[in-house]
DNA sequence: CCAAAAGTGTTACCCTTACACCCATGG
DNA sequence: CCATGGGTGTAAGGGTAACACTTTTGG
């Protein structure tokens, strides 16, 4: 009877499990995500991969991360898990379907995409110059895309990605951001442009300095950046062990 | 060679997983959550299952508390997925683990309860009176614990009711709480009341007043109280209508 | 020399917070 | 009659937001 209830529940509940990671980056003034095209196809999608059944799910998000950038200990931070039995909607296109079959062999779709996967949603935050985008098994090119220009995406992805940048604005209200976004050294006017880009919002400039300086968590160096346009600017750096502090105990940024 | 890649991933991430509900409700002034007793043991649990592999979370979370309380149409959100491979470190005592085998077999560990399972959290937020408590297949009690008040429990659940706080306290900082809380009508210190308690912090009357008024959600009722000591306070219900715009379009709670 | 961006302080106003007296009800 | 809790408005202060002129640099 117990064994009988025991193997009825685990035939109907096996399924896989994965990982969408949204990685963001900073670049020329401009919030990028970096994204995957789909062997042989025209069909984007995020990175992300399948959780080992014996693995941590943060684990595996740090893995997939390392294996598409090449870097670690950097910002992850799950935001949602998407478990909509549609997930698969962007998987109907006939033409598309043909070119994964012809790649991948006629029941790939049948076998990996045609049925429901619950995956965890992590979003990244990395600076844009170290990554070494790098495709796996699946696709053949992975690439930065400006966040205002991201195509339709297979699966839900489109979405995920909303809903990433809505829990990253979330977090730049409750916590600094800038750390693994912005290289070591960086201006006041990046920082601002930064922020500014994420909350799609414009800043008074003193205003601004004067805020993020009350956070005591950056460093006013005596350099300036040099060989730009017009005058010099400051650089600042953060200082690290203020910013950690700062991070677990929270900040209010209400602009 | 495609055929084996596929093979190999499946045997490698086929698992179970699950969702578990962290359910607020509030009575005398106090802030409490359901929780089950484990047949004939002393371990408690939150009210959680299995998400078959063709059920949306949402429909596996929204069934689960519908088994438990027998309300629909509750206030549910999903707050953080758990994926850590040590979420069953309070199955190691020899003496529930006896029982446990007493009751359900002695493979019952190593079948069900032995391996890691990825579990959805959700929070709901109920009207205390409307639950009917009522224990699942492994269980054999179900009741209201107040949220000072909890025992350690199985699994990671302590984590998990912790971080269901942290979620609601964020929440009621970003959005009207109450609703499905309270019952329709309440008075303002009853309101207060629910606000302090989960915010763990007491605020003044009529700043409290007037700062709810202002968003515009609450109809202030002729109708006042009675039969209770003291003078008789008056009755508020939700406008339903600006609750909901309310809680897509925000509002900012800051005491 | 000029255009473009960066450095820098002060003021007004609004919002948040603090605060006290009277009233109604049950016991 | 009294103790307890509820109803109600105002004033001060702090923090947010608005605002302009000068300086530097590359072209």
């Amino acid at each position: 009877m117990i064994e009988h209830h025991l193997k009825t529940i685990l035939e109907k509940t096996l399924q896989e499990l994965s990982i969408d990671c949204v990685i963001f980056g900073f670049h020329a003034g401009e919030l990028k995500v970096l994204l995957l095209r789909w062997k042989a196809t025209d069909g984007w999608s995020l990175p992300g991969g399948r959780i080992y059944k014996d693995e941590s799910a943060d684990n595996a998000a740090t893995r997939i991360l390392l294996e598409r950038t090449g870097l670690s200990e950097i910002f992850l931070h799950q935001f949602h898990t998407f478990g909509d039995t549609n997930r698969n909607k962007y998987f109907t296109e006939a033409e598309l379907v043909q070119k994964l079959e012809a790649t991948f062999g006629s029941n790939f779709l049948a076998q990996l995409v045609d049925k429901r996967v619950v995956s965890i949603g992590y979003f990244a935050l990395v600076e844009f110059d170290q990554v070494q985008a790098t495709p796996d098994w699946y696709t053949d090119e992975c690439r930065w895309w400006g966040i205002s220009e991201v195509p339709p995406l297979l699966f839900d992805h489109n979405e995920m990605i909303e809903r990433a940048l809505k829990a990253l604005r979330q977090q730049i209200r409750n916590q600094p951001v800038g750390y693994n976004l912005l290289p070591e050294k960086f201006t006041m006017p990046e920082l601002q442009r930064l922020y500014e880009t994420i909350l799609d919002k414009q800043f008074d400039r003193r205003n601004f300095q004067k805020l993020l300086m009350s956070y005591d968590i950056l460093e006013k160096l005596e350099e300036k950046r040099i060989g730009v346009a017009n005058k010099s600017p400051f650089l600042y750096r953060f200082d690290k062990q203020k910013y950690e502090a700062a991070m677990a105990n929270g900040v209010s940024f209400s602009m």
